[in-house]
DNA sequence: ATTTTTTGATACATTTTGATACAATAATAA
DNA sequence: TTATTATTGTATCAAAATGTATCAAAAAAT
């Protein structure tokens, strides 16, 4: 499944060096010289990036964008403007932006800033590594350590302490649980966690002095 | 539950002047005027961002992240740096960065691309947090801190709390609270709700000094 | 001021919940 | 296959949370 980025420039040459270049990366890219039919196609397809002009005929970029977000938009925004004053750039931001790049601007650079923001936003193409304080877990190894310290944990216990770091500070309560690491929940007993969650916390803190994942009582266990 | 941001710069101005200002924004900043004792810091709390200088005394700011970043450091950097030409910043996205700021800079547009970031990575800023006055209530994480201050309570305290802070200012009868704080009111006596509306309150206030929760005499309670 | 009602404090009882050890079963490797 | 390991279930116990009863204190009514 290739990355999607809606472009909309109503410079012609300059729409058309984006789409070459961002072709050229791997992307999947389409190209609007206005803003007309965006909104139907962002709705429609899943694009996962958008990258903006705010001067556009008749609408502003920025504007089009704030309505959207309005409706509860949050595909990742970049907005590439000739408007480079502070204040311009500040109401960029204010208007939903993920970055701001002003123009005329370094093709290198928008690159690496749309890698970066896809790193973050993309979320299932990233990351063979989940990290929280001292643990790190590499998923394709499936491997965790501790402070450094290899520790060996079985499929369950790692897809487990997985959840917790992808839900940090959040209180998990077992039927989540049951339902999002063991799925299938029905078959199981609530107890089967506390007794899943016991030997993770007695392989990743031993000694029970760093406190990593804490009962919260009558709800669930949370890690922090 | 705050978030946290590591900010390294050695000129102590700057250094001071991003605290001050990320303060205000309500972030916990911990400043650094070195990379000495940052990795520790970054591996065992749990840190939002990290905001980097590249140029330090003795070590390059962008190769300390490289060099994290190969250990599976997953965290969002921010570079401010006065490197600004083109290849300098392009070597910034390189080794790891997810924005890139040049100075000079300008304060307001560093906040704003602090939230553009953060509202991308770390999920849930405050998204299920109710306040009153200085009692500030996390759904997510089940905690509740009063003036700053963590306090422990049970699930019903919480529960008990939460529905106050949702109905401020009305008078809550017992019935009602029986009702929807227990729900299943039938079984129990209106004595329950003294017992934990007494419990709730020498936790939240033990000094009686705050005066949050009001007996309504013949009526119920209420938070005011 | 006296009585009555309501509320609060306390101690105690009960219930709920979770930790732990261990047994049983399932999955996997030798 | 058997042996080994991982997973799940059960039972027991301890701890925590909550509820109840009692009585004293405060407020309201008379």
């Amino acid at each position: 499944m290739s990355v999607k980025i809606v472009v909309v420039e109503d410079e012609e040459d300059i729409l058309e060096l984006i789409e070459y270049n961002l072709t050229k990366e791997g992307y999947e890219v389409i190209g609007f010289l206005n803003t007309k039919s965006v909104a139907q196609m962002l709705i429609e397809e899943s694009i996962d990036l958008l990258i903006m002009d705010r001067n556009l005929p008749g609408v502003e970029g920025s504007e089009f964008v704030q309505a959207l977000r309005k409706e509860g938009f949050v595909t990742p925004v970049i907005y590439l403007s000739a408007k480079s004053q502070d204040f311009e750039i500040e109401e960029g931001f204010l208007r939903g932006a993920d970055d701001y790049i002003t123009k005329p601007f370094n093709m290198k650079e928008l690159l690496l800033r749309i890698k970066a923001l896809l790193r973050r936003t993309s979320k299932k193409v990233e990351e063979g590594v989940l990290a929280y304080r001292d643990l790190l877990l590499d998923k394709s190894s499936r491997t965790l350590s501790v402070d450094g310290e290899n520790v060996d944990v079985t499929k369950l216990e790692f897809n487990l302490l997985s959840e917790f770091i992808l839900n940090k500070n959040s209180v998990l309560d077992r039927d989540y649980l049951l339902e999002n690491v063991w799925d299938g929940a029905e078959e199981y007993q609530y107890k089967t966690v506390n007794v899943a969650i016991n030997r993770l916390k007695e392989k990743i803190d031993p000694t029970k002095s760093k406190n990593y994942i804490q009962t919260v009582r009558g709800v669930g266990y949370k890690l922090c």
